[in-house]
DNA sequence: TTGTAAGCGTTATCAC
DNA sequence: GTGATAACGCTTACAA
């Protein structure tokens, strides 16, 4: 049996109130008083119970980040950024993996999850536009929406502008002399934000310059995964006319796809120049490097942490939408070639 | 104000009790009673407080899952299977980061951490050997070890068999022709289990075929990242006799390592085999694919939560160790050279 | 500066 | 099968 406070303030021959004082901190209390409390929780090995303590207070002094899949390296670096941006304020996280579960999303967006033993959450969800958008009875806990879904109002949001980001990096691949340029990570179903605006600003660049986007370039991808993009480099690379470039939604895809050029005894850049988007460290050693579109995760993480700890004190913050910088990343993978 | 139990007991006209009872489930409870409260429950958008109920029972029905680096790949790929493994049996996972901070692993394991709010721990920890031996007060959490360190009979243990496991690769690399094997993250000093462990199934395997191991072939490597792998590769690749192999004591070790051979103009395998520990999928997918030991981590995942759970149901447990099975993956990175 | 006591929202022990 | 009531361990008015 652990030591309670009562046990260290009779213990201490004081009582529980001096004792709750010294524990946390800074009350007014005589130096002699301290030290001797000090003492008492010493020999008893007293450590202060943290349920009861958030049961008073109504603070768990936790924070729940949400990921489709943890062992993405995009969401992993994040994860570290956000654990490191919340300690620094005294929070910690819990992550909370989805694994692609909608009803988990859903349950967790509407307060119906059984175990919510944290103040906020931050969330980098799967859900569609049109579940967000549904989403009747919105749980009372702080909550910033990160990197997806279009900015509605209702919620905190630390996203790029996917439009933007995509434009850039396809613009890069035309600025190196790439004319067919093909891309993977579109999403055929108008459900998810993300890969839609991405599409956007990739066909976007590449009317820019009179080139008019062909649907057979454009693949869908359904888990960002190096396996995705290995599959729909395949079947790029099949096509009667190959393309000469690929812009893939994510690095991971971006790796699976260079794979897939290799096996096809072409090489990258100068058959096929690739580019991603997330800039993962995995991405600075490959063979060749890769071109990416760096995302500033640190920015996202503080931001997001400030937002949620902010809504925490202040629960009727005006919902805010934060666009994080992004910094187009020139690597071998689009090295421009000899003509 | 969310609505407490005594509220919905209040609005349906009956006792907390019988609210409780219908809320946890089974217990007897008749059935127009319970759609009576279900109804009331419904009505006031009625949520039970995790944190009363944990209050009560002692149980968080959270567990620690602590890691140097959440975004090395070889931990967010175990913490991925680590908290599948444990929602499979109604448990959550809090990640926490030491970020190679000795101290705040030193609170976690004796109980000095101010925000316990769970049930037990899983540890894959950097602490030394003389800092794990001379922990003289450690904590009542249930506690499991993974993957570093050696049985002392005081923890729960998950790992793999790190002698073998480097004999292994060492020995596939002798198998394929190579003779000068070097090796990258081997500690100089003999504070951490792992590494040493590694470094003597290394010279186990050298010495079997008659190869004195040799001191400059040996390279620490601090943080066992793909940019301490690169470093030391550039150093073996400095020597007046070049390695013909590269035994890397990560993954992530020799993908950086891969680079740098590739950057001073080798190539592997030809020049330079290359193996690594961890199977990530990076390695999958990289050129040349990389030769690895694979470790099983949804096994160990799975064993650590079975131990951990049953170590929360009955604290008395004796502690056990698991051996964690490993396999050799031959990939490119280490194919037979033409002689 | 320190002591007393009332909760926080639940579960569990007792009755009935 | 259901109802009152005492904990669980802590923080914090309110008193002294």
């Amino acid at each position: 049996m652990p030591a309670t406070l009562r046990d260290v303030a009779e213990y201490a021959q004081v009582s529980m109130r001096t004792v709750s004082n010294v524990v946390s901190g800074y009350t007014h209390v005589s130096e002699r008083m301290r030290k001797h409390v000090l003492q008492a929780i010493d020999e008893l090995g007293y450590r202060p119970n943290p349920v009861a303590r958030t049961l008073r207070t109504g603070r768990t002094g936790m924070l729940a980040f949400v990921v489709p899949e943890i062992d993405v390296p995009y969401f992993s670096a994040l994860a570290r950024d956000v654990i490191d941006a919340a300690a620094e304020v005294g929070y910690r996280v819990m992550i909370d993996q989805t694994g692609h579960d909608h009803d988990h999303e859903r349950d967790l967006l509407t307060g119906n999850d059984r175990t919510m033993l944290f103040d906020g959450i931050l969330f980098s969800p799967l859900v569609t536009k049109a579940e967000l958008l549904e989403m009747n009875s919105p749980t009372q806990m702080p909550l910033v929406l990160l990197g997806e879904h279009e900015f509605d109002g209702r919620y905190d949001h630390v996203a790029i502008d996917n439009v933007r980001a995509a434009y850039d990096a396809v613009r890069h691949l035309l600025d190196t002399g790439r004319t067919r340029v093909a891309a993977i990570g579109a999403q055929p179903l108008e459900e998810y934000a993300t890969p839609q605006q991405r599409t956007v600003g990739y066909e976007l660049a590449l009317r820019e310059v009179g080139i008019e986007p062909e649907q057979r370039y454009a693949r869908p991808a359904a888990h960002y995964s190096r396996a995705d993009g290995y599959g729909a480099a395949v079947e790029l690379l099949a096509l009667d006319v190959r393309p000469d470039a690929i812009f893939c939604f994510s690095d991971l895809l971006a790796m699976g796809a260079m794979r897939a050029v290799f096996d096809a005894g072409l090489s990258v850049p100068q058959d096929v120049a690739i580019i991603g988007i997330d800039n993962i460290e995995e991405g600075r050693f490959s063979r060749p490097s890769l071109s990416t579109i760096s995302l500033d995760t640190s920015f996202i993480a503080e931001q997001a942490i400030a937002r949620v700890t902010a809504r925490i004190e202040t629960p009727d913050l005006r919902p805010r939408q934060i666009v994080a910088p992004h910094t187009l990343r020139i690597r071998e993978s689009t090295a421009s070639i000899e003509r």
